[in-house]
DNA sequence: AATGAATGAGATTTCATTCAT
DNA sequence: TATGAATGAAATCTCATTCAT
């Protein structure tokens, strides 16, 4: 009996998720500039006043979904980092895994194009995001020094190494593209050689 | 009489070219979601109304905004074309030129940009758009028989020769990067080196 | 053809003031709480988004009407101020005039008694709005300097004149009481003892 | 087990106050029309589900809070009477005692001012709220008799005696009106003059 | 008794588009 | 051609209240 007691309805994170779930196949189906919190509300099956319980607002609801997918994707990509390998294995495994990722995952891909292209994008603290790509960082830093990898501006050697991989895994820019293993390691040579001095 | 007739087609124009200018100039000021029909009619001095003269509808106002940007762009960037240079000349000079262009009109790749990631752009017909960049292609394959470029897919070509180049102009993924003449040839450089055989 | 072409329709100052009425009308029959701005339109006759045509937002329409009331209620209470007249009898007229005015527009008091305890009354500027009271001002100051009046401050002065007759009208207050020639006088006069000297 | 009972009473009207005392800050606070049941369960530290087990809905709660604050004014400034003294002393005393109560508790009067214009107003029994004012009337027509005081209808001379103390303590009319023990004199002498013979 | 979750109803406001002139 | 007025539909969000525990 006091466990009855005890057992109060309590925030539910299946609807939560449910809600964010709900809010990342309608901007994959109807595009983000279309989405309503009654659309996503309904989708999700709750009322639109439920929605706000579980976020602040539609911002809120927005850029929790965006962050939580970065996050989600930072840490599965950066499980490949391995400081022990040389320098260009530790780059390749790492693209290879974001190609990888966003291959099995377009949905979140979708969401989160749409997303960074948005008003809503200035509401998100980027250094935090990509805190988790800092060893990247000190690894191309260490590449540098080694007379490995060119020295240049850190965000060209970026561009070069990930902005690719997003071009060709984007439908509106490669609609017939498709991701194989043969083409994602075609790809991360031509960023190596690119980097590469 | 002819004189009457041209006098009003001139007026005609340039209002036609004010309300793509000011659909240009809010999507930068105020963002993309945040367009509406009636500030870009009141940004361009113009009843709500008188809009729909010119243009069927909110959607047709946004794509031909785009494809005009487009086709400027394209047209510009291609005037540097010059097939009797080598392949490695002519690959630079286009794309400097494309760094150049969207450096020099900042406003123009915001608009682009954030269409590009909206739910209008479905209604672009790309084949067209992108066929002023077919000389380019040939060029490529060109390079390819010729033993110059690396024999993979089209897309990846481009998405090396091409895809760092909006990453690194694109402020919402890159703030503090500036356009510099030794920025631009550090990264065609590099992107020769990708796509070099 | 000319005169047809010049009629473009034109903001319709019947439509504007049929909104303020129906304001009026309401928040006389539901009260100022419960007034919408769906209600508002539609006891107005015009759809919820025209009435945004003629006020900024729901504020702006409330403290509209508000000014436009007391506007109206100070000149006409004014008109009886006649400096020629001894000070007692121009007090008493002004007073007289006052009680009259509400008396036969209690609608009009209803509402400005809901506006002045809203939240929507600090937005107005009272200074502006009793300007047009400054020559009574001044015949308060006048019958000080003469030895009528009491030399006391002016809020105290004002409250024994005024105060009593706004909470004889309020039905709130005493719904029982009836407006007549004879309460108006014996109040007014009551009023008088208060503050001559 | 009568001691765990009146445990329980006890707790059960410290919080029914708590929510009373949370109704009259908010309204303080953020004004009558902004006051919500969530905003008020919050202030007072409990569900809003909880609220209903004290108040049977919005309006209960409300209503009560006003008869609370009304009794307790009224038992208060009736403490002044007393019948063996001469009715001016009398009057005198009372009124004084309203102009002070009202001073020392700002925010009830906020409070019940807001009441008073809201559509909650026309659920009270004012006849029980007056009712302990009796004495009061009894002492004015005892006045009448006597003619010390004008033969005017009740209503008239109350509005004299009272209506300029809320109209001078009332911030919305008189915002930098400082009650002062001088000030309450002069205005208590001023509506002795306006009723007495 | 107590509560956090849940919601239908309704609030204000803006939108893309059409109408009447 | 050009327009200001007009609007139905839909947007985001809050409300008073009830439910399940």
């Amino acid at each position: 009996m006091i466990v009855y007691y005890r057992a109060v309805r309590v925030k539910d994170e299946i609807k939560q998720q449910a809600i964010i779930d709900a809010t990342i196949e309608l901007v994959n189906e109807i595009g983000f500039a279309s989405c309503s919190v009654s659309k996503i509300a309904k989708r999700a099956g709750v009322s639109p006043a439920t929605l706000y319980i579980y976020y602040k607002n539609k911002e809120d609801l927005l850029v929790s979904t965006y962050i939580q997918i970065k996050t989600t994707l930072g840490a599965s990509v950066m499980q490949e980092f391995d400081p022990s390998l040389p320098v260009r294995d530790t780059l390749m495994a790492v693209g290879m895994s974001l190609f990888r990722h966003i291959a099995e995952h377009p949905q979140l891909f979708t969401f989160t194009e749409q997303f960074a292209n948005s008003p809503y994008q200035d509401l998100v603290d980027r250094d935090k995001l990509e805190a988790v790509f800092q060893p990247l960082l000190e690894l191309l830093h260490y590449g540098i020094t080694q007379k490995i990898i060119k020295d240049v501006p850190m965000e060209i050697l970026f561009a070069h190494l990930y902005a690719p991989i997003y071009a060709l895994v984007n439908p509106h820019i490669n609609p017939d593209f498709i991701v194989t293993p043969e083409n994602i390691e075609i790809s991360m040579n031509m960023a190596w050689d690119a980097i590469k001095l």
